[in-house]
DNA sequence: GCCGTTTTCGGCCCGACTGTTTTCAGTCG
C-alpha cells in the first residue's frame, strides 16, 4: 500500500472543502477545512492511528467525526475518495487555481462555470479579455479589471515567500511607520508574528487617534505599487517586492484585541471566539464584551486571562492543542530568542563557504556567539571540494593556531565536519580521523530518490555509528525548490533517541529543516536538538533566530536545545548522550 | 459534518471594504 502522509490526507480534505463550498453547501466546508488543518499539524501519522485503532482512532482526532473518519479510511485503503471524484466530475473546475485570484471566491467560481463554462485561469483570462464576464450578475467592468490584475500577479509571483525574505522588509516598514507623528504603536502581526516558514502577506496593526494620518503614510510608502482598497480603518496594498500588505488602524484602547485578532491564525481565533461565546461574551478586534460592557481590550494577556486561558506566544497559535494546554496552564516555557551560544554548522572557503575560518570566527564574535564548529564537507562531496583526511588534519592545525589567538576573547572554534552519508549509510571518513574531531556531524547529500524504507534504513545506519553526534538538515528539503526526501520521521526520531544523536533545526531560510511538527515529535520523545545557521558567509549568523522560531513553533524549550549551553558543558553532554546510547 | 463545564439537536466567528446595488452579496483576513 502506498504511504499516505498527513499532508496528502490534509490536501484531499481541503479539496473536499473547496468543492463543497462552490456548491454552496453550508457548514460542511468548514468542517472539512478544520479537519484538514488539524491533520496537517499532527505529530502522529493518521495512517498509524488507523493501523492501531481503525476508524475509532481517527474519530478520536479533534475535528474528525464519523463522516470524515470514513473518508480518511476510504482514502487509506483505496487511495481515493469516491465522493470527491463525483463532485469533480459534476463540477470539472480547478477550484484552488481560480480561488487564488484576488476577488474570486466560491460564489463567483460557481457563476463563472455555470454561465461561461470557465474551468481554470486560462479560461477566465480569455473571457475577461472578451468582456463576457462583466455582463454576469454581481460582476462589472471593475471586477474584470481586478481579475485581470489578479491573474497577472499570479503569473508573476509564485505564491508565498520565505519568512527570511519578508521579515527584514516588514521590520523596516514597521520602523518607518513608528516615526509617523501621531502613531502610538505599530506592530507586525499575522503569519510573520507567528513566524510561519512562509508568508502570504504582511499584516500590520497600528494604534492612533488620527487614522487618516496613518493611512496616508502607509499608502505613500515608496514600495506601494497598487492600492486594492483603503477605508477609515483598513487599507490593503501590493508592494513592489511582490507581496501584499494590510494595515489595520484602531484606537490605543483596543490594541490587545486588534493584535490578537490580526495575529491569528484563523483557526486559533475561531476556537478562542467560541470560548468567548460559551462564557457569554462577544469577542472582536475591538475587545471582549459582555453585552455593551467592555471586559478587556488593552492587552492580549488580559483578554486571554478573562477567557480562562494562559498567554499563548504567537508561534503556538495554530489550533493544535495550545488552547487546551493554556486552559490547564500546561504550556511549555519556550526557548527565548537570542539564546543560541554557539553555531554548530559553519562552512568556510576550505569547501563551499565564501570566507576563511578566521573571518567566520570574527563574524560570529560580532554576532555575540561564544563558539562555532567548522563543518566543511568531506571527500565524497566532490562538487564542493570536500576535505579528505589529510586536509581535515591540516585544517585542525589551523584551528588550533586560531584558538590560541582567540583565547583572550573567550571564543572557541570546534573541529568538526559535515561528514557525507554514503548510499549504504556508511561514512566517508575513517573512525581514526573522526576521533580527532570535537564533534561529528553527518548529512545526506545524494541518493534522494531512494524509497522511504531504504532512505530511513540508510540514515539510521549512520546514526548507529558510535562517533556520530548530530544529524544535519534531516529531510534535505529546500522550501519551494526541493521536496524533502522520503523518510519515516517517527523511526528516525526513535533511532536518534536510542543512539544518542541530536537532530538539527537548520535556520537557513529556505531549509528550516526540521519542520515544526517534526520538532514537536522530537521534543515529545526527549530527543535533543541543535539550532544551526548553516552559515556559508559571515552574514548568515543573523539567521539563527529563524531556527529558534522554528523550535518555538515545535513547542521546544531551552533545555531541548544543546547549543544554548556554554561550550565546555556542550561537549560534556554530547559525550554523555552518546555513552547512554544502547 | 462536528460538537457539547448550559446542548446528542441545533447551533456553527466577526467585521471592513468594494462593487453592483437600490438595501446587499461576495470576498477577505
Amino acid at each position: 500500500m502506498a504511504v499516505m502522509h498527513n499532508q496528502r490526507i490534509a490536501r484531499l480534505l481541503n479539496e473536499m472543502s473547496e468543492y463543497l463550498e462552490v456548491q454552496d453547501i453550508p457548514f460542511k466546508p468548514q468542517a472539512y477545512a478544520r479537519a484538514a488543518g488539524v491533520i496537517a499539524g499532527m505529530t502522529d501519522e493518521a495512517t498509524d492511528i488507523y493501523d492501531q485503532n481503525g476508524k475509532k482512532g481517527l474519530d478520536g482526532i479533534s475535528g474528525v467525526g464519523r463522516g470524515i473518519a470514513e473518508k480518511i479510511e476510504e482514502f487509506i485503503t483505496t487511495g481515493r475518495i469516491k465522493e470527491l471524484e463525483q463532485m469533480k466530475k459534476k463540477f470539472p473546475v480547478n477550484v484552488s487555481e481560480l480561488s487564488a485570484v484576488q476577488g474570486v471566491g466560491p460564489k463567483k467560481i460557481a457563476v463563472l462555470y455555470k454561465k461561461l463554462k470557465i474551468k481554470n485561469c486560462a479560461d477566465l483570462e480569455r473571457a475577461v479579455r472578451h468582456h463576457t464576464v462583466a455582463a454576469l450578475p454581481h460582476f462589472g467592468k471593475k471586477s474584470e479589471e481586478q481579475i485581470l490584475k489578479g491573474i497577472e500577479f499570479l503569473k508573476k509571483g509564485k505564491g508565498r515567500m520565505l519568512l527570511g525574505t519578508v521579515l527584514p522588509l516588514a521590520q523596516d516598514i514597521e520602523a518607518r511607520l513608528k516615526k509617523v507623528p501621531g502613531i502610538k504603536q505599530v506592530i507586525i502581526a499575522g503569519s510573520i508574528r507567528r513566524r510561519q516558514e512562509t508568508i502570504g502577506d504582511i499584516d500590520i496593526v497600528a494604534t492612533t487617534a488620527h487614522p487618516k494620518r496613518a493611512m496616508d503614510a502607509f499608502i505613500s510608502l515608496p514600495e506601494v505599487e497598487l492600492i486594492y482598497s483603503s477605508g477609515a480603518t483598513k487599507t490593503m496594498v501590493r508592494l513592489s517586492l511582490g507581496i501584499d500588505a494590510d494595515l489595520r488602524v484602531v484606537s490605543d484602547d483596543c490594541y490587545g484585541a486588534a493584535l490578537q485578532y490580526f495575529t491569528g491564525d484563523k483557526q486559533h481565533n475561531i476556537e478562542v471566539r467560541k470560548i468567548a461565546i460559551k462564557k457569554g461574551y462577544k469577542f472582536s478586534e475591538y475587545g471582549l464584551f459582555k453585552g455593551k460592557k467592555l471586559i478587556a481590550a488593552k492587552t492580549e494577556e488580559e483578554i486571554y486571562q478573562k477567557l480562562g486561558l494562559a498567554y499563548m506566544p504567537p508561534e503556538l497559535r495554530t489550533a493544535s492543542g495550545e488552547i487546551e494546554q493554556a486552559r490547564r496552564n500546561g504550556l511549555p516555557d519556550l526557548i527565548p530568542y537570542g539564546s543560541i551560544r554557539g553555531d554548530l554548522q559553519v562552512q568556510t572557503n576550505w569547501t563551499d563557504g565564501n570566507a576563511s575560518i578566521e573571518e567566520m570566527a570574527t563574524a560570529a564574535i560580532k554576532a555575540g556567539l561564544e563558539y562555532i564548529a567548522i563543518t566543511d564537507h568531506t571527500t565524497s562531496l566532490a562538487m564542493t571540494g570536500g576535505l579528505d583526511e589529510k586536509k581535515l588534519a591540516k585544517q585542525a592545525g589551523e584551528i588550533d593556531r586560531l584558538n590560541r589567538t582567540l583565547r583572550t576573547k573567550k571564543f572557541r572554534i570546534l573541529k568538526s565536519a559535515e561528514v557525507n552519508i554514503m548510499k549504504d549509510g556508511t561514512l566517508d571518513i575513517s573512525d581514526a580521523m573522526l576521533k580527532k574531531l570535537d564533534l561529528v556531524c553527518v548529512a545526506a547529500h545524494s541518493h534522494f530518490a531512494l524509497s522511504e524504507e531504504d532512505q530511513t534504513k540508510r540514515i539510521i545506519q549512520a546514526l548507529k555509528h558510535p562517533l556520530v553526534n548530530i544529524l544535519f538538515h534531516p529531510t534535505g528539503r529546500r522550501i519551494g525548490r526541493r521536496e524533502p526526501y522520503a523518510l519515516d520521521m517517527g523511526k528516525i526520531i526513535r533511532a536518534a533517541k536510542q543512539y544518542g544523536v541530536c537532530l538539527e533545526a537548520n535556520a537557513s531560510p529556505d531549509r528550516l529543516d526540521l519542520k515544526d511538527t517534526h520538532i514537536r515529535m522530537a521534543v515529545e520523545h526527549g530527543v535533543k536538538l541543535v539550532v544551526d545557521s548553516d552559515a556559508h558567509a559571515p552574514g548568515h549568523f543573523d539567521n539563527l533566530d529563524l531556527g529558534v522560531a522554528q523550535v518555538r513553533r515545535g513547542w521546544g524549550k531551552r533545555s531541548d536545545v544543546f547549543n544554548t549551553l556554554p561550550v565546555e558543558k556542550l561537549l560534556v553532554v554530547l559525550k554523555k548522550l552518546k555513552k547512554s546510547a544502547k
